[in-house]
DNA sequence: CATTTAGTTCACCACATGGCAAACAATGAT
DNA sequence: ATCATTGTTTGCCATGTGGTGAACTAAATG
């Protein structure tokens, strides 16, 4: 349950953007190249490379030039250590809730809003 | 397996800093007052509450007030949206890995970088 | 009432972010 | 050799973020 703070930084960060979600989102089906990873979406190429760079920097992508294309492709392996940090978390929650049944379960009833 | 932005967007950028990751760990043990979680940390008040609005307008807090002392509380929903996200890309993931079972062998041996 | 305590608001600052347009490689195709 | 394709770099700009200090409100406490 440690707070490992410099990745999870840049990989959190990275995903709370919808333009990076959606490169992620893209790459799980497999690698593929700039262009038709930008093709999605309105903005320019550069700043659409400023993701990209966001989401390599991040580790949770990897790019390789070949030629003249530059293909990218998902690393999972960070992506896994976000999901790993927010189901601690949540593990920390149901510990509390075990302790405090009756009180949480109000807490529960009160929170079915939005 | 959808994209849903809005609420995505702010959960994940709430969490992309280590003192509010801080906030939501020791409030996973239950509720507390601005002052006691504001004490681990070297910043001034105002600071520390911008990062408990952050917090909760991105809906993973609660907060109320009683007297001259605000109490913090969790609020499960948004971390398990984000957690929800994050495990169906992994699934996403692993149907390719299905498909592709030979390539994504070698993918996983040359990842196991850094 | 006077004073500490707890939180809030305000003005300000340095810096990062997300976008643009435009010019510049460098590779692949004709 | 020419030319289209695919990035890449460079300025530039508006906005957002994370921090500060100082002034202020409101509730317990003596």
């Amino acid at each position: 349950m440690e707070n490992c703070t410099p990745s999870l930084d840049t990989a959190f960060h990275a995903l709370a953007d919808p333009t990076r979600r959606a490169v992620i989102s893209r790459l799980m089906t497999g690698p593929a190249p700039v262009k038709e990873l930008a093709e999605p979406f309105s903005i320019g190429l550069p700043a659409f490379l400023k993701h990209l760079r966001v989401l390599e920097e991040s580790g949770l992508i990897a790019t390789e030039k070949s030629g003249r294309v530059r293909t990218c492709r998902i690393r999972p392996k960070r992506l896994l250590d976000a999901e790993t940090w927010l189901s601690e978390q949540r593990a920390l929650w149901q510990a509390g809730a075990d302790r405090l049944a009756a009180y949480v379960e109000n807490q529960m009833t009160e929170d079915n809003d939005e």
